[in-house]
Formats: structure tokens, C-alpha cells, sequence
DNA sequence: TGATGTCTCAACCATCGCCGGGAGACCGGG
DNA sequence: CCCGGTCTCCCGGCGATGGTTGAGACATCA
């Protein structure tokens, strides 16, 4: 064999998805899973003592730092590993903020085992890996001026959300209720609405808000 | 051994996490999986066939019949195995049809091995297993009274997360302004809100509405 | 040094939400 | 039987709120 066995950290909160992608990448025979973690402390720990070829990432971590985060932070580890984002959902604001934070791929969890097996091979040489759909939605994007709206416009539709008037929301924030107004003009263009409903309802559906 | 081995079927879309559970639930000396299915379809004609005690069934299953609707079909074959829900979201909406349908217990992804164990054993003794975080939900619900809201408020709500105005609601249903806005008036007291903001993101995350 | 983007602000008018009302349907108890 | 309770659906007017327009100050970046 002129390949290293690829060694393999697993990060997910979720012990029934850790243990079938460890049954799945285990029987293969060039891959080894050398570390687990539910948590992203404990991902850094186990990364810093394993010192493996590639993570898989989950973006969901319930308590704590989520997967985004942890993946910056791994990958400012020295000599990082490759990170292969490995989760559910494929929105847009996902994928970019993984991206952004240093993942050399993304595959979501209804993907054939192949596929998986196949990612994470590519991941260990460097190569950018990109499910199907996933790739198909950024080229999308890519065409279509991208609708990113800044900090305090997100905190304007959090509040939004909550059901706050545009007088309370100036109070919270500190503001004059026309600087407020003034966000929401620039929300509304931004979201491609012109309500105060409509602008949450699409805000949520880009999973700018969680529910 | 006094107990005939538990016959199981797993029915979740994700690959990954049919291989976790198979080859978690394989490890216990009285569960065996003797089936997998990916969708509704599927789930339906491997039940009918290698007839189990316990499905296990995720609630969202990519295209097709969702988790809850295959449940309904499940129990309604003659002498139906006992459904355990076993799916990521706790959210009130998705309990109450899971129960709804027949589910006889339901439980979180991000389980312990042992709590999905035991869990496997009860619901195939008839028993009723919820997740702790699912029972003190429903208990809380159960506290509060119920905020049934009529199928044209749900009309409305519709309309309102497109971001349309009152007028335009009203000549899309063919009734009077004023009528729309009363109907709204009612929304806000049964969901606790006071803008047209807040009711679109409770009604989203109550599942009244999906994105 | 423009160009771009974010955050801030004020005034004008349409719109929304609350407060009253009322009509028809269903249901269990007197 | 009919009666009161509950539910859904319907309406108008008034005062408060929301959305538009237009504009200035400050950063970053080519």
C-alpha cells in the first residue's frame, strides 16, 4: 500500500449518529476513526491528541460552541486537519458560515455511504468537497445578488420577531424610532418584502432567525 | 430466556443513522433489526413483510409521506407492531401528531444508547415511553389551555407570512377589511402576540405554519 | 478619492390594531 | 322543545403605528 490509513475524528452530538458513521467508515479498510467528541471542547481536546487526517463536523452541537465555531477553532490549531462539515440541513447562511470558518467540504447526512467514503478520501488530499445539492444552491446564489444583511439587522428582526413595535425596539437598541424604521426599510429591500410579517417569515425561512 | 428476541425495523431517510442504530440495537443480545426502509413506501412493504415488534420511525423521511403519516398507515394493518418515534425535533406540533397517529412513545436523536435501549424494550411491552424533555413539554402544554386556531385563521396566517396587507387578504378570501382585521384580532389573543411580526414567528415555530 | 456599506435621523400619509357591535351554527341541560 | 353558552364569521370608525422618502456622518477599500 502506498497510502497511510486516513485517520478520522468524529464530531456530533448525537451518539446514534456517531456510532453508525463510525460502523460505516470503520468497515472500510483505509479508513480508521481514531477519536469521538459530542461537544466542542472536547473536539478540540480529542483533535489535539489524536491529531488526525480529517473531522467530520456536525453544525449542530446542542449546548455550547456550535460546529461552525469549533471548525474555525480546529483549523487554527497548528498544522490542522481537514474539516468535512457533516450535517442535516443545506441553507444557505450554513454552508457559507462553514466555508467561511475553514471547511474544506460539505455533505449532508441523507447521503449514500459511497458518497461519504468517497468525501472524506478527497478531504484527506486537500480536494474541496461539495454534495450535489449543496453545490447546486451556491451556483444559484452565486447568480442572484446576495441578500446578506448586517449585525444590527439581524438584531432588528430578532426583535422584530418577538413582536416588539418599532418604538420599543428603538428604546432596547437605544435608538431613535426613525433609525429603526430606516433598518427595516433596508430589511425589507434586502429580503426582497415590504411588511413587517413578510420580512419575518422569510427571515426565518433563510434561517436568518431560528425558530 | 423466557423473552422471544424483539424483532425491530428501522424507517429514517439518513443512511448514517441507520447504520448508528443497527449497529448499536445488533449489540444487545435481545434486539435484533430485521429491517430497514429509507421512505413510506419502503417502510410500509418491509413491516407487512418480516412483521417486528417495534418500528423505529423518523419523522421526516425526504420526499414522499412524512414519519406521522406512515405511522397512521402502520398502525391501521391488522395487528400493528408498536411505532417509537425517534426523530430530532421535541416540538409540541410534531409530538401531538406522532401521538396522534399512534406512536406509543417518542424519543431525541441525541439519546443516550441505554435510554433508547429501555426505550425499545417498553414500547414492545405496550409500554408508553416519552423523552423527559418531550413529557415536561407536554406537561406544560397541558397546564395552558389549548390555542386551537380555526382554519381561516390559519387562512390568514397564510396570507399574513406572505407579507400581504389587510386590503389585499381581504380581496383574496372575498370578505371586508374589517373583517380581516378581526380575524387577526382573534389570532393575537389565542397566540399570545399583538403584531402581525410576532404572530408569523409563533405560528412558525408552534408549526401552525411551515416555512 | 471616490465608491460602497453601515448606522443614524425626521416628516408625511397610508395602514394597522383596538373597540365597539351582530348574525348564524352547534351542543348539552333545563 | 327551546334556551343559554360557545364558536366561527362578519362589519365600521378612531387613534396609534408602520412604511416611504430623503439625507448626513463615519468607516473600509480599491
Amino acid at each position: 500500500m502506498a497510502e497511510q490509513h486516513i485517520r478520522v475524528v468524529l464530531v456530533d452530538d448525537h451518539p446514534v449518529v456517531r456510532a453508525g458513521v463510525r460502523a460505516l467508515v470503520d468497515a472500510q479498510g483505509d479508513l480508521d476513526v481514531v477519536g469521538e467528541a459530542a461537544d466542542s471542547a472536547r473536539a478540540l481536546a480529542v483533535v489535539e491528541e489524536t491529531r488526525p487526517d480529517v473531522v467530520l463536523m456536525d453544525l449542530s452541537l446542542g449546548e455550547g460552541p456550535g460546529g461552525a465555531e469549533t471548525t474555525r477553532l480546529v483549523r487554527a490549531m497548528p498544522s490542522p486537519p481537514q474539516v468535512l462539515v457533516l450535517t442535516t440541513y443545506d441553507t444557505e447562511a450554513d454552508v457559507l458560515e462553514a466555508v467561511d470558518a475553514g471547511a474544506a467540504g460539505y455533505l449532508l447526512k441523507d447521503a449514500p455511504p459511497e458518497e461519504l467514503f468517497r468525501a472524506i478520501r478527497g478531504t484527506a488530499r486537500g480536494e474541496t468537497v461539495l454534495a450535489p445539492s449543496v453545490a447546486s444552491r451556491l451556483l444559484q446564489r452565486a447568480a442572484s445578488p446576495a441578500p446578506k444583511v448586517s449585525p444590527r439587522e439581524v438584531e432588528i428582526l430578532r426583535l422584530l420577531a418577538k413582536g416588539l413595535g418599532n418604538k420599543e425596539m428603538a428604546r432596547e437598541l437605544l435608538v431613535s424610532e426613525a433609525t429603526v424604521k430606516s433598518h427595516l426599510s433596508h430589511i425589507y429591500t434586502k429580503l426582497g418584502v415590504d411588511t413587517r410579517a413578510g420580512a419575518v417569515a422569510t427571515a426565518i425561512e433563510r434561517r436568518i432567525l431560528r425558530p
